[in-house]
DNA sequence: GTCAAGTTTAACCGTCCGGTACATTTGCGT
DNA sequence: ACGCAAATGTACCGGACGGTTAAACTTGAC
């Protein structure tokens, strides 16, 4: 009742052998998670550990200190965001649908994803000061927005799209609200009740997201 | 250069004088800032006493532990939003000028109580259980919706609105893009650039947020 | 078989920090 | 003046926790 550790999937046998990588993950995934539940300080490093079948030791083994794990849960989460961005491709559907795809699909990536929504909440609560040491997130998160252009150029093109549009600002909008949802669920609810979050309020307010951002962009 | 002690209005004169009133409010004004900037975790009972001219001591003594601290703080912030929404009155313009007005002034006041903010990300990240045990928080927070509701409805009696709106989503859409402009300024603007968050950038956001919620109503 | 590099363990250390014990001072009522 | 309770200062404790030490084990190259 008082133990499930392990996390690793079945890859080598790893009963005793020497299985860095496999160890690496392991620590990286209950990082994550430990992060995500109670922030860099709150977070303990012997509870990570006690997570999966490894010591303390190895944590600073291989990550250096507890920062340096904390940076590299980030470089994952981000770098899977960044690649699941690049993945979408909406170009063959017309403007204003592409764009309710993207906007659902971000809502639901975000509403799926509460690890990475914490873990950005805590990363700003440090000013996003530990992101800045991340060397593979030093560039500009550029595809998000390109395909925001790409769907605004072609929406303009076909006259059902004002112009003059921001695609940063609308990939803004976007993410306020998705982040939002998630976010702030704990104190939102709180304050003003929980018909929002069941199934049927998520719904309709995945639609009111969408109707929003497509009213605002519409010719 | 290192030492910047006191916050207390001039109130009583107070050299070495008992005034436990004003100790409070010195501690719990020294409290916010420190929880706002580093957590509940992350904040040292040590560092808020250094603040002002008191010590670790009477912290525990007029709220008895860390957390109890942190749940005043919290009222104290929640309850001063709470009577600014109450405050808000709105009743005599014309619908769609009243509901700008409202979005424009929950970006600015957003905008200009970061404290708050970063309170708020802080008790999300926390689930929101110590807000819970805040009895002046229990009741649920109506006036911030009613406000909305009364602009809706004579919205649609005077035929500008849309009928069936939801004044709870209209004012989770609003406090959602307030909110997350905020709050995720590290992170967006170290992904994106910073060219939302200059002066004329959050001009153009407010106007845009203000806009896109006009949009969604609007008949 | 030997050796070095990589990997793992268990025990330990120093410090930070929330919280407390206890003495002391202050203001007020009488 | 005196007593008493509220308020404050000082010194300290105990445990938690990040990080380290030193030695052992595993593996593969030669």
């Amino acid at each position: 009742m008082t133990k499930e550790p392990k996390i690793s999937a079945p890859k080598k046998p790893r009963s005793w052998k020497q299985d860095p990588e496999a160890v690496k993950a392991d620590i990286l995934a209950a990082a994550k998670v430990e992060f995500a539940k109670h922030g860099l300080s709150g977070a303990r490093v012997q509870d990570i550990a006690d997570q999966i079948q490894t010591s303390k030791r190895m944590i600073f083994y291989y990550f250096g200190d507890k920062e340096g794990l904390y940076r590299a849960v980030l470089e994952e989460v981000y770098g899977s965001v960044r690649q699941a961005e690049r993945d979408l491709n909406l170009d063959g559907f017309p403007p204003m649908e592409a764009l309710r795809k993207l906007v659902e699909f971000t809502f639901d990536h975000h509403a799926r994803n509460r690890d990475f929504i914490r873990l950005v909440m805590i990363e700003n609560i440090h000013h996003g000061k530990h992101m800045m040491d991340v060397e593979s997130l030093m560039t500009t998160n550029t595809a998000a927005i390109t395909q925001i252009e790409r769907i605004c150029d072609a929406g303009v093109k076909e006259g059902v799209m004002r112009s003059g549009l921001s695609p940063l600002m609308i990939h803004w909008q976007i993410s306020a609200m998705s982040f939002f949802n998630g976010a702030n669920q704990s104190t939102f609810s709180f304050n003003f009740g929980n018909d929002l979050f069941d199934e049927a309020g998520q719904a309709a307010l995945r639609e009111q997201v969408v109707q929003s951002i497509l009213a605002s962009v519409a010719a």
